[in-house]
DNA sequence: TTGTAGGCGTTATCAC
DNA sequence: GTGATAACGCCTACAA
């Protein structure tokens, strides 16, 4: 006679969930009852409804998600697609904020995230998980370079909305960004209106939206001053690369006397070094950077920076997302453009 | 006749999933076989393997999960449980690395991560989602507060591990942590070996397990080497409590001439204060942080800290949570912790 | 309003 | 080694 069973690797094993079949016979009502009770509680007598809810708190039960979905065909869940793993993406504040965002958009909602990190390699693997019905939608945090799986997700026919303009550029996708080509153009107009008369840029990558917008909103500034807009050094958003830019800069350009660099981080880099290298910020050199992430504001001088509203951004996102679940023939995929805002600080 | 059928609301339908039905048809096998083929290749011949994979790969076949989850019983997905959505944890960096070493932890697995945000009101419904069987584990970031989700958890049998001990401080429970004590230690010696004679701290709040230890870390050196253990002021691990926190400081302790500050974070903003107030860091004022996350680099002048190795730590709780999957009977809970490190930069 | 009767796609248990 | 067949827990016509 079998006494101990049910260890199924667990230490200890754990009771069984209440499935609707003991709500039901709780209740006293049939399977189908319960079921419309919970969902709803359309068709479904007070009485009833009552009785169902009281044996649903009773038994703390929650739905079969797996049992739902198999025959919903929604699975009540979005995917949070992230591009490569390093450090750089998933330290960077604006992956926060974006999760924050998002998870505030989806707060009333039964809606689960699932984090979808895709390794470079491994792209075929993620695509594949995310075209087969194993989420209803997702968010692509399209911040860092266009890659295949932007390409992939939008072939796939998976609801898709991307945070920050995706490069592949097809016409009817979904998108939320601020109008970076305006940050740009806001922060060296800012410079300009100071006098600054020598306005160089650390620019972001190629390769992403932002980093090639950004750069021809410092372009247009600077040309409309009638001055030239030959000054343009490239970093990749982190840290390192703005120090390694700023020294290139001065280097190069020995008689800036202003300078718009595309990120925060960057700039935190930037600032460190010109710095070091005996430049009065921003006696000799004003600085304005981009983001207005929790850096700026600890930086020495403060920085005078673009807000990009990350969390605005992300949760509007999730409401797009929501509504193309709820009915995706209505909005022709219109894109969302937050206006970016200058905030003065010491730095410029 | 019906023509436009299958319009569920997605804009465009898209095409149905293959199933493992279709895929068993053209591989010309059964069900079971296909089954079998698919899940390790057991009890399979040679040649109904070959052709049970050219058919799933023609088809772009990828299992159910829901269909597979009702039967198995297991969801193949863990959460990754954050208490708390306000900018303070998410955009904390101690956040990212977690994400960072979990993904790597997972990355040859098909596990996918759940994100449960909870906020402080609804933990019941957190915590009803997670006991349920919607996940096969969870990851729970006791980074804040010892709130009722880390008792629930625990007595909801779900395998657990914590990154950061619990306060809840049950016996069996698995975490995995740094020596917060002995890396407190370590800053505050570095202090005193410098020459500090009135060595203060800035510590974290003491509803966390890292705010307490680092404190007692502090409290042990500055008692050991004969000083009066009297300078604290606490902060929340913000930028903004460091800042505050430091002019409170000095105003307590006029004559500090070293303090130990328990986050980066925190370094970063009284770092700013003291500069501000005319101190000269390190001349007038030795700081060390801990975290050596990206900004202990970034500030003027660059913060010497104690490094705590947050990817590490949560790729082993990724790890340690998979070896409880498989089995759970093994190992009875022995804590992994890791040790902490000085990195000495220019601030003390 | 309520209950009965499939069936969703998969794995597990058997005979073969 | 292989293939029927029975669950898994839920939703949803349909009939009552």
């Amino acid at each position: 006679m079998v006494v101990d069973s049910g260890r199924a690797g667990q230490g200890v094993a754990r009771p069984p969930a209440p499935t609707l079949e003991e709500v039901a016979a709780r209740a006293g009502v049939s399977r189908s009852t319960a079921s419309r009770a919970i969902n709803g509680g359309l068709r479904v007598s007070p009485e009833a409804l009552a009785s169902v809810e009281a044996a649903v708190a009773d038994l703390g039960y929650s739905p079969n998600r797996a049992a739902r979905s198999l025959v919903t065909k929604r699975t009540d869940s979005i995917a949070l697609v992230v591009p490569e793993p390093d450090e750089r993406v998933l330290s960077d504040p604006f992956f926060a904020g974006t999760l924050n965002g998002l998870s505030s958009a989806l707060a009333d909602t039964d809606i689960q995230v699932v984090l979808v990190i895709a390794r470079p390699g491994e792209n075929e693997r993620s695509v594949r998980y995310l075209r087969n019905g194993h989420v209803d939608g997702a968010i692509l945090v399209s911040h860092h370079r266009d890659d295949a799986l932007e390409r992939a997700m939008l072939q796939a026919r998976v609801p898709t909305v991307f945070v920050g303009r995706p490069l592949s550029g097809a016409d009817d996708v979904q998108y939320v960004d601020t109008d970076n080509v305006e940050g740009g153009r806001l922060a060296t107009q800012h410079l300009l209106d100071r006098g600054c008369r020598r306005v160089a840029t650390i620019a972001g990558p190629l390769d992403m939206s932002a980093g090639i917008d950004r750069l021809t909103g410092w372009r247009t500034a600077v040309t409309a001053a009638g001055l030239a807009a030959d000054a343009v050094v490239h970093g990749d958003f982190t840290i390192a690369s703005g120090a390694e830019a700023a020294r290139q800069l001065i280097t190069e350009f020995p008689d800036v006397d202003g300078v718009f660099i595309a990120s925060d981080l960057m700039a935190a880099g930037a600032i460190n070094v010109l710095t070091e290298l005996g430049r009065d910020i921003p006696g000799d050199i004003a600085v304005v950077g981009y983001d207005n992430l929790g850096v700026a504001a600890s930086t020495t001088p403060p920085l005078t920076t673009v807000v990009q509203p990350v969390v605005a951004m992300a949760r509007a996102a999730g409401a797009r997302l929501l509504d193309l679940l709820a009915d995706g023939d209505s909005l022709p995929g219109e894109p969302l453009i937050f206006a970016p805002e200058l905030v003065i600080r010491a730095s410029a």
